[in-house]
DNA sequence: TTGAAAGCGGTACCAA
DNA sequence: TTGGTACCGCTTTCAA
């Protein structure tokens, strides 16, 4: 193995002179970091992580928690890893992997070995068991979602509320005056996820503000799931003539549901999703939709680590405002 | 921040004797061991990852290497990812993600700096270019996915040339006389991926064994790309009258595109997918599968790795055979 | 059965 | 602008 004494070596200069040629900590003149940067790459020399995280008490890594419940969009969960993942590069850091299902013990243990540096959390429910132990840690910690009380830590999501609000709004302004929610599985709702019941609140209070019917269900991710929610709905006195769903896995059978029953998206009814906007494109009918910028909150999980770690900033709460596409699935109410 | 120094004063020891205790690579007696551990819990000692790492070389951190194409099936790209995190952690391992778009800089980087211990690499090609930077790493590596040359370097997969041709057998058996397999983007094939190719292969040359009739087609993941492929088969002189589906993300489509055509599953047309059993079992059509055992492919990847660690096993090929599920998509030929 | 101490390969302080 | 070196926390050899 290479070691930094090699280099050192090479060069003609000292190993605390290639360190800082490295680290960029002092000024190094012209010659001095040629020479050593000549013979970094002559030799491969690439820094041992272990001794640099020993010596510095920085280990260049961040962990990220996943959660592992089938009833969450798997492709979702991993833009929000690849999000982060790529953006740690940039910060020339690396990701670790840890599972939910490792609960607070996980935490502890990456923490208090030093094993990562911060602790980037997904799939955060309101009621986050995680938090207490969280701030007890004394690294920089990030949630991608907002808990009823964060205490201080660091949380970046969509603005679910304000996305609810805005589905609604968009079919109001269509002129439909019934709508539905048709949600994630009541599993979510059950263990209070955060982002499913914000969406509910914001899609719940702006159809009261805008004087509009809105049903709200959950429905479990399955084909019969679907039948029985769409059964439900369709046999009202007033049936919905739009839908806001905010369940990627039963997009597309909905489509085809819906087809099969002789529905035409939009003219028989709007069909408006929450999802990744290739997932919007990818269906039958290209749907309108509201993004979920899962990559992009990734990234800024990471960057809101990278600040803390920096001593440049505080934890904040951040949340991206909703956007919507408007595709070929919401039209105008039939009258 | 407790070491291990802090550890060995409370307990009334050496240092060495607490890390002895730790690795139980010498005889400790019962009264040490129990003081040691006592003052271990008591001071919540962690041992520290980097220092551990320096001097002993090893940093029980696995690299996983995973593909970031959206044309792979990403919820059985997570189930590997799972499979792998699970079983680390069962060696006491952890697991660093490291993203293909890196390239073989990635695969230096963490050998090179001692990050990982050993490297697991998916979403193998048949003329895997990574293969040769992998053989010169001097770190175990685990290929989930066999190219055509694996210089020696272990690998784990799915039999799929077998797979392939069970399925054949599954339909012939069934006195289906003509049949199609729908196999994985054109771009899949197109960059020789490993399992594509091997599965086709299985599936030719078992229907010329059995005397079959057997279109192949590759089709793009999405309502257009199978409409056209299902254009293309059903206007044939004489029709399949049985399908396999190597290509989870247009199961849905499919069986709602036949419906929607007419067609019935099994009573028209057998269905038989190879895909993990859940997403077989979702289906509106509970469908005959071949299982992709992506979990416990993970998991032996891991087991792999770790034999070549401990010196205790060469490199090895393994391969799992396919087991076949019959549910309620597949039926004998209609005469 | 246990202890003392020499590293492991960097970082960063103190000098020059 | 650069060099010398103590030290980060743990493992493991050598001795007892």
């Amino acid at each position: 193995m290479v070691t930094i004494a090699d280099v050192a070596r090479a060069a003609g200069v000292s190993p605390s002179t290639v360190s800082y040629v490295l680290s960029g900590k002092r000024s190094i003149s012209e010659s001095t970091r040629r020479r050593v940067h000549h013979s970094i790459r002559k030799l491969g020399y690439h820094p041992n992580a272990g001794a640099r995280a020993l010596a510095s008490s920085r280990s260049n890594v961040l962990a990220l928690v996943v959660p592992l419940r089938t009833d969450l969009n798997v492709p979702v969960v991993m833009q929000f890893v690849t999000g982060t993942v790529a953006e740690a590069r940039r910060y020339d850091h690396d990701v670790l992997l840890v599972t939910a299902d490792e609960g607070a013990d996980g935490l502890h243990r990456v923490a208090a070995s030093s094993l990562a540096d911060a602790i980037i959390v997904m799939d955060v429910e309101a009621a986050e068991p995680r938090v207490p132990v969280l701030t007890s840690l004394a690294r920089p910690a990030v949630l991608i979602g907002v808990p009823d009380d964060p205490q201080g830590l660091a949380c970046v999501d969509l603005d679910f509320t304000a996305a609810g609000a805005e589905c609604v709004t968009h079919l109001a302004d269509l002129g439909h005056r019934d709508i539905a929610l048709i949600g994630p599985s009541p599993a979510v709702y059950e263990r209070g996820t955060s982002y499913a019941g914000r969406f509910l609140r914001g899609f719940q209070e702006t159809a009261a503000d805008r004087g509009v019917d809105a049903a709200t269900l959950a429905c479990v991710p399955s084909y019969d799931g679907l039948r029985a929610v769409l059964d439900d709905l369709l046999a009202r006195p007033r049936p919905a003539t739009g839908l806001v769903v905010h369940n990627e896995a039963i997009l597309g059978p909905l489509l085809s549901e819906l087809a099969r029953r002789g529905r035409l998206v939009p003219e028989d009814i709007s069909v408006l999703a929450v999802c990744p906007p290739d997932l919007a494109e990818a269906q039958s009918v290209p749907l309108s939709s509201v993004d979920i910028p899962a990559t992009e909150l990734g990234a800024l999980a990471v960057e809101l680590a990278m600040r803390q770690l920096d001593g440049l900033a505080e934890p904040e709460v951040r949340l991206l405002p909703p956007r919507l596409t408007v595709r070929s699935s919401t039209g105008p109410a039939v009258a």
